[in-house]
DNA sequence: AAACCTGTAACTATAATAGTTACAACAGGT
DNA sequence: ACCTGTTGTAACTATTATAGTTACAGGTTT
């Protein structure tokens, strides 16, 4: 299974969206929403201010939304977090000395290939102002 | 990412079904082509085994799949060597008291739904000779 | 200056994964 | 009966990913 940071990202960008008063927005604040570490919500943080989803200012709590949650599709979100790209691990150096050895690398990047694709699809048609509108 | 698992399930099904003296089956021989170690194969056999997917005898090499390659899904494969049924983690006890905490897994639960379903919709669309067709 | 914050590096703990060693039990040939 | 080679499993080890944590330099506000 893939890691929670896709999860905890959503919950923090939800919660960017959702609060009105930005300098109640500190790290330490949303970790405690998340229940995980300050550390672990900056280190989160910097992955979405360097895809350009938000801003903030060091020193200064607060951060705040660069896209309109309406545009903001979750496919964005998993990208900017830096997540797989796969979806399931090819072992390495199989026999190439075996007809099914020699060829089943390539034929695995395929099949993958079109089950990642849907997988994009899915999230590519869901924003994050879909979850908001869930979490009412 | 998920393990290599579903990859060395397909790999060992394929060697299986491609391979005319079945005598020659051992776990070594096998492990030699997917380039682990022996006791890796007879783990996973073992699962494909418990599926109803192939037979063995204890004690005398070779395997024997009990499904036409044209009627085995790759879900079915996925499912047999049981792996994960869920891509995204979602993180522990999220605050309760909070807005967003409070509805938050359940939400990314319909959410991954969603993506878990396609993706088992492509693997199911898939057979082990679709499979072997690409490895010729 | 003091209190509070961000950003980041470095370290630690835990868990998943794959690989490995070891061995009991079975099969087939001699 | 014995030897060789095999399966099926348990138990252990090594490696890696992940999340959590500590520490601290530097920014911001009062």
């Amino acid at each position: 299974m893939v890691n929670s940071r896709f999860s905890v990202a959503i919950h923090i960008l939800s919660l960017i969206a959702t609060t009105s008063d930005k300098s109640q927005l500190s790290s330490d604040f949303i970790a405690g929403s998340v229940n995980t570490n300050p550390v672990v919500v900056r280190r989160m943080i910097g992955l979405l201010k360097k895809a350009g989803l938000l801003t903030s200012q060091s020193g200064l709590a607060g951060y705040e939304l660069l896209v309109e949650p309406k545009d903001l599709s979750l496919l964005t979100i998993y990208h900017a977090i830096d997540g797989p790209e796969q979806l399931f691990a090819i072992h390495d150096e199989p026999n190439p000395d075996c007809t099914v050895g020699r060829k089943i690398q390539r034929t695995l990047e395929g099949v993958y290939t079109s089950v990642w694709d849907a997988m994009e699809e899915q999230l590519q048609a869901q924003t994050l102002q879909d979850v908001l509108d869930q979490l009412r």
